[in-house]
DNA sequence: ATTTCACCTTAGTCA
DNA sequence: AAGGTGAAAT
């Protein structure tokens, strides 16, 4: 047992060994937090704790899939597998398909992810005869998503709905409610409610899961949502052993309803908790850690802590101010170019920046000087147009009621059905309260109809359930998706989209990585379904993998500063240091500082050997060149005073984006 | 009258 | 890339 232990220091060992009650584990970033958690397990273990009783919650598929490998080298395979590491949303997914009985639940359900949440809030506007144009979709998303976390209806929504737009988001999301219930989808939310009102409306369900449960892990806790803070609690036995890690300053996802205050309360949550903190950093120089305390240290609400450097002195930070994005990315990627010459790998080296359209002037150069690089997060395989598309297809196999789905193929490729005919298809729906599947079945009863149309979707409807008679139960999934693709032509749709050879290649690329997948599942999947295999598509989706890529293949990696947690490199950039971009303009209005704070701090702590801080005095937006300020936080950690004439995100347009605005309007009036 | 296609603009962080 | 717009095609 004591060889479980060797080579952690006294903090470390404090939080492995503390393995009865509430435990608050702090860990700094560096701290060697993924090492403790595995080893915490296994000292579990071998205090005779079974392997299957331990249950470690985590936020995404890759740090549970690390767990899981990692724990497997401690204390073999076999014990590892029966460790239950998984996210909180497989968790639920699995609890809700167990459960689907009890609590009146569709057997067939499939879970419906953000752009397709996006696709039925269309349809629920236009089922309401809102334009678009009234609120963006993706602001009435969240809006809806943040009141769910906050176990709102959207009874309780409207109830207390103070303004226009918030009654607006009220009747959208009642409309919402329904497609998804008539489609027999659920979305992320969804999964995570839903278990919680199983927990608490079903007794017994919530004592069996106890019992069965009785060492519960969270990962990331700063992280939780509020469903997920009490999913949590009601996890926790009466004993609870419940052992959350997570730091309070890495909290970055504010803005999807994670709940930092659950963090720095924990103690009053679970009274008696014991709290350690894991402040000595294994990863960064010391000057490095000390622009990330400099920093830091100016938010308000946090757990006091410093982080310690294990590696002791290294290279001076360095702070650049450039006269625009283009010498930014110029004076980057010459450096990289230069110290590669040197003897360092493009490997070493990682470009950090806040919003999605940063890496552009960076990949032109990185091309242009020829230097390998991975673009980390992009766009992720699941959100190619051909993806979707025969996802879709799939999912109207498995489910004709899928109204969003059978709306995005209806029309692709082109049936001659066109906006017109799908808004009258769509009122009488609506008119006659049945599903779009069946109105397209009654469309003979719709006055001024397109019949044209509306028998070609009829024949593909009819095709499709062939389709779903031969293959039930979704057995021969490759062949089913491959049969699928063939009956509606896809290729000969592809091909005419893009008759480029090249750009077809790798268009149809795309389709044929979907039957490797389906292969790839009905090989690892006892029972493989149809059903099963698109849920888990869904919950996997996003997880992109190509930070990995970046050291396999020798290459500079580029990514955000939210995708960026987690992980390490020897050399790091950070860009874009600007008021405005980090803190982000709107962070900044909506009094999100702290939370871009940490963003910052999490970027400053990517790095091991050397820290590069950039920022533009000038930079391109909407074609016009705008002047910039130095970001806040660039200034914490040079311990500088603003400088003359320097004006704060959030106060006084200092994009120029409103004034830039208006100039374009001016001239498009002109001409 | 309706659908399709080509062109234009604009873009926040995501499991 | 996706949405919006306007012209060509049915």
């Amino acid at each position: 047992m004591s060889r479980i232990l060797e080579g952690l220091n006294p903090e470390q060992r404090a939080a492995v060994t503390q393995t009865s009650g509430p435990v608050l584990v702090l860990a700094g970033a560096g701290s060697g937090k993924t090492r403790v958690i595995t080893v915490r397990i296994a000292y579990l273990i071998s205090n005779g704790v079974l392997p299957e009783k331990i249950l470690a919650m985590t936020f995404t598929n890759k740090a549970a899939a690390e767990m899981r490998e990692r724990l497997g080298k401690l204390v073999g395979k076999k014990k590892a597998s029966a460790v239950i590491a998984s996210t909180f949303h497989s968790f639920c997914l699995r609890t809700l398909r167990e459960y689907a009985a009890e609590i009146g639940y569709p057997e067939g359900f499939t879970i419906a992810d953000s752009s397709d949440q996006l696709a039925i809030l269309k349809l629920s506007l236009r089922e309401l005869h809102i334009p678009e144009a009234r609120m963006k979709v993706p602001e009435i998303q969240s809006m809806i998503s943040l009141a769910k976390n906050r176990l709102e209806t959207p009874e309780s929504f409207l109830a207390r709905a103070g303004d226009s737009k918030h009654e607006l988001v009220g009747r959208v999301w009642e409309k919402y409610r329904d497609v998804l219930r008539r489609s027999r989808r659920v979305d992320f939310d969804d999964l995570l409610t839903e278990t919680l009102r199983l927990l608490r409306e079903k007794k017994a369900i919530r004592l069996e899961l106890q019992a069965r449960h009785r060492y519960l892990l969270v990962d990331e806790y700063q992280d939780t949502n509020g469903v997920q803070f009490e999913i949590v609690c009601q996890l926790t036995g009466p004993e609870k052993h419940l052992c959350v890690v997570g730091d309070d300053d890495q909290s970055i996802y504010g803005w999807r309803g994670a709940d930092v205050s659950k963090i720095l309360g924990f103690e009053r949550s679970f009274p008696g908790a014991k709290v350690i903190k894991l402040e000595t950093n294994y990863r960064s120089t010391a000057q490095i850690l000390g622009a990330a305390n400099r920093v830091i240290r100016n938010n308000p609400n946090r757990h006091d802590k410093a982080l310690r450097s294990a590696i002791g002195d290294g290279e001076p930070l360095m702070a650049v101010t450039m006269r625009d994005e283009s010498v930014e990315a110029e004076k980057v990627v010459a450096e990289i170019k230069h110290l590669v010459s040197q003897g360092h790998a493009y490997s070493d080296f990682a470009i950090l920046f806040r919003t999605a359209v940063q890496p552009r002037p960076f990949e032109a150069e990185l091309r242009m000087k020829e230097v390998p690089y991975v673009l980390v997060g992009g766009m992720s395989f699941f959100d190619r147009k051909e993806v979707r598309d025969v996802l879709a297809y799939l999912r109207v196999v498995a489910n004709p009621r899928d109204e969003a789905s059978l709306l995005r193929i209806v029309n692709s490729p082109p049936r001659g059905v066109g906006k017109t005919t799908l808004d009258r298809v769509l009122e009488f729906a609506t008119h006659e309260g049945i599903s779009v599947a069946d109105a397209f079945d009654r469309a003979q009863e719709i006055p001024k109809i397109n019949m044209r149309a509306v028998e070609a979707v009829q024949g593909l409807r009819a095709r499709l359930r062939e389709v779903h008679r031969l293959h039930p139960k979704g057995e021969d999934l490759v062949e089913l998706a491959r049969r699928v693709v063939e009956e509606v032509a896809y290729r000969d749709e592809v091909r005419r989209l893009y008759p480029e050879e090249a750009d077809f290649e790798k268009r149809w690329a795309a389709v044929e990585e979907v039957f490797n997948f389906a292969e790839n599942y009905t090989s690892r999947r006892k029972r493989p379904g149809l059903l099963g295999f698109l849920n888990e598509l869904s919950l996997s989706a996003s997880d992109s993998d190509s930070a990995e890529d970046a050291a396999r293949r020798q290459a500079v990696t580029l990514m955000t500063l939210h995708s960026s947690k987690g992980l390490e490199y020897p050399r790091v950039y950070l860009v874009g240091l600007e008021e405005g971009v980090l803190p982000h303009q709107r962070a900044a209005a909506e009094d999100g500082v702290e939370e871009e704070r940490r963003l910052a701090y999490v970027g400053i702590t990517r790095a091991q050997r050397a820290l590069t801080l950039s920022w533009c005095a000038e930079r391109a937006r909407g074609g016009q060149k705008i002047a910039r300020h130095p970001s806040r936080f660039l200034l914490e950690v040079q311990g500088k005073a603003p400088p003359e004439g320097w004006i704060p995100a959030g106060e006084g347009d200092p994009t120029g984006l409103k004034a830039a605005k208006k100039r374009r309007g001016r001239r498009r009036a002109r001409r």
